[in-house]
DNA sequence: TTCTAAATTTGTAATCATTACAAAAATAAA
DNA sequence: TTTATTTTTGTAATGATTACAAATTTAGAA
């Protein structure tokens, strides 16, 4: 994946910063907070600002290549994956699982007439590995 | 419904406060916020303090008489329902539907040997009036 | 009932994420 | 090079939530 190109393509100016913070969010497929991103990326750009990690990320959800996930109150995370897909969040080690879901299944017959942009499903609990650790 | 023999019951015991918060989210069912709830009591309770209502939300989640819900981020909305069960909101005129889904439907074939605690099914687009209204 | 202890409510201050905004820096165009 | 535009940055403002201690209410014991 070339990511300048990919901001091009979307009408995004690929600068130093976006092509990074992209980067960040694309390679690790970790689904940061603002706080991470800033705190992975400040020790290779010093002079980043929070302002500009929230500024970029609002400019990539606007253009369409990132979407948010709110699994606990008051925790926004960022996605490169913008395709509908669910999330796992365990609640002992924090990590976080990507879930395929079929859209129709979700109880979309209750819907009718209803004009639908985005679905967001989020699962809580424990995952393989902790419940082996018992932690 | 008797509410103070509900709260008894979830080991919470019936104040004043606590009775008219839960009445409030139950007869209403809007999926209310912090900030709704208190406008709405206030003038019923001259006294009442938004910590209260912190508080008292607080309580009913940790007893598992209310549930929250987080569509849109830094919004959090409070249920006395707690079985699992979605939420649409219309993006035009903010209303919240109910909607119910199968627990097994959604991906659960991916998380097996994982223990799911909570799911939640979140629907964004515009409700059939809107739509009709062309708002 | 009166006294005392515990629970609840309240108001204010502190915290934290996010937004607003204007200055500084970088980039692009003339 | 000069000028205009875009991007980045830092600081201040906002708003929701939490922390906390004082005031009030409730419950229990004497």
């Amino acid at each position: 994946m070339n990511i300048a190109q990919h901001l091009s393509t979307h009408d995004i100016k690929p600068s130093y910063q976006r092509i990074k913070i992209y980067e960040y969010l694309y390679e690790k497929m970790n689904h940061p907070t603002v706080d991470v991103i800033y705190k992975n990326l400040v020790g290779e750009i010093p002079t980043l600002s929070k302002s500009t990690v929230y500024n970029t990320l609002k400019l990539f959800i606007d253009k369409g290549i990132t979407s948010t996930l709110t699994i606990e109150d008051n925790e926004v995370r960022y996605d490169a994956a913008v395709e509908s897909h669910g999330h796992f969040k365990c609640t002992s080690c924090g990590a976080i699982f990507d879930i395929k879901y079929d859209f129709k299944d979700v109880a979309m017959n209750k819907l009718k007439g209803f004009e639908i942009k985005e679905t967001q499903v989020h699962v809580k609990g424990k995952c393989n590995q902790c419940l082996t650790n018992k932690n």
